[in-house]
DNA sequence: CAAAACACTTAACCTGGGTTAAAAACTATT
DNA sequence: AATAGTTTTTAACCCAGGTTAAGTGTTTTG
């Protein structure tokens, strides 16, 4: 079996904030094993069961579904250091409703939901570190919905250009516009009309 | 120290549902006491501290905020039998970002979080159906942000009439315009419009 | 009961994003 | 380097919802 390397962002989450033994840690650990999506393939589909937790050590993604006119509307992006998925398939064990697509070649460690609750039993903290992150997924996706409702596209777009400049690097133009609501065309025209005042 | 009667469906949850033993659910309701909200009147407002947990037992409320152009958007509603207020207050202990407003006359059935959390200690099922309740109103939080992304107004009308049609008795016209993120009068022109049809 | 406050509707005008379609600018592949 | 594929931009036209404002209907309250 070959060793992982844990990202120190990993270690430290485990190791420091939730002050996991040496013997806990390895433990739980040596249940990763790596996975790899390319480029737009996806991580999961609609209808897919999430039965692993993924941390993700490289690449972006993006969560989204499909409405009834058939049009891709794109939840959230994830990056390094996140965990990837669909929280709902893998708490409920029911289908996914979104999507799952690498945005770039991406780098996964993975858990199996199964280990992952065995261990659960044996590391206590481990748990309710897991029901904390619920909760802070929570008060994200909350935030998420208020932005929704609140902002309009060009405060959203200068939002994110201040919070988040690399995302403009990283994820095609398409994708931000579907983030925001707006066809790829209007985010065109919005960034047009932002450098000509 | 006067009797609180409490609903049908409260019993149940935690009798049923949950297997509270008759000893354990004298222990938890003896700390519920009653709370009442008028029309119109706040239960919370953002800046307060959400420290109780209430349960409704009559009348309705939203939950909304207002943008920074000063208009309030509903996130929303809440009837009979469901829980009121602003969990992230209530689990981080920050000040609410969210207003709670009665729509209705409004009935609670109230404990603090201190007696909450203390009562989680001795009896390990109240913990686990709250976390599990935690799970819940994410799920419906992500199904709202999936709504608010997909929908046309037109649609949403409809649906919103088809599942919940008492709602366009029980709440004003406005505060439903503002959960679909439209002005009252494009609602009641998109109204008309349906009519004509 | 009348006055005031509130809730809903209607209408005219305006604007920003949707739609369609084509061109331009990148990327990837042979 | 040429080709094909993808992503982004531009432009013209259209329309749903925003805005403003006035009018009607319905509660609330002194």
């Amino acid at each position: 079996m070959m060793t992982i390397e844990f990202p120190d962002k990993f270690v430290a989450l485990f190791r420091s904030d939730l002050g996991l033994t040496v013997e806990e840690y390895a433990l739980f650990t040596s249940h990763f094993h790596k996975e790899f999506v390319g480029k737009k393939q996806h991580y999961l589909r609609e209808g897919d069961f999430n039965t692993l937790k993924a941390y993700v050590t490289k690449g972006c993604s993006r969560n989204y579904i499909i409405d009834e006119t058939g049009k891709e509307k794109t939840l959230f992006f994830c990056f390094e250091d996140w965990w990837l998925g669909d929280i709902e398939s893998f708490l409920t064990g029911k289908p996914c409703k979104q999507y799952v697509q690498a945005i770039e070649d991406m780098e996964l460690l993975c858990i199996t939901k199964a280990d992952f609750y065995k261990l659960g039993e044996r590391i206590p903290r481990l748990m309710s570190w897991f029901n904390t992150k619920i909760q802070k997924t929570h008060f994200a996706t909350m935030h998420r919905l208020m932005e929704a409702k609140c902002s309009q596209p060009e405060e959203q777009y200068l939002s994110l250009l201040e919070k988040q400049p690399d995302i403009y690097q990283r994820v095609p133009l398409q994708y931000i516009a579907s983030y925001m609501n707006i066809e790829p065309q209007s985010l065109s025209r919005l960034r047009k009309r932002l450098t000509q005042k």
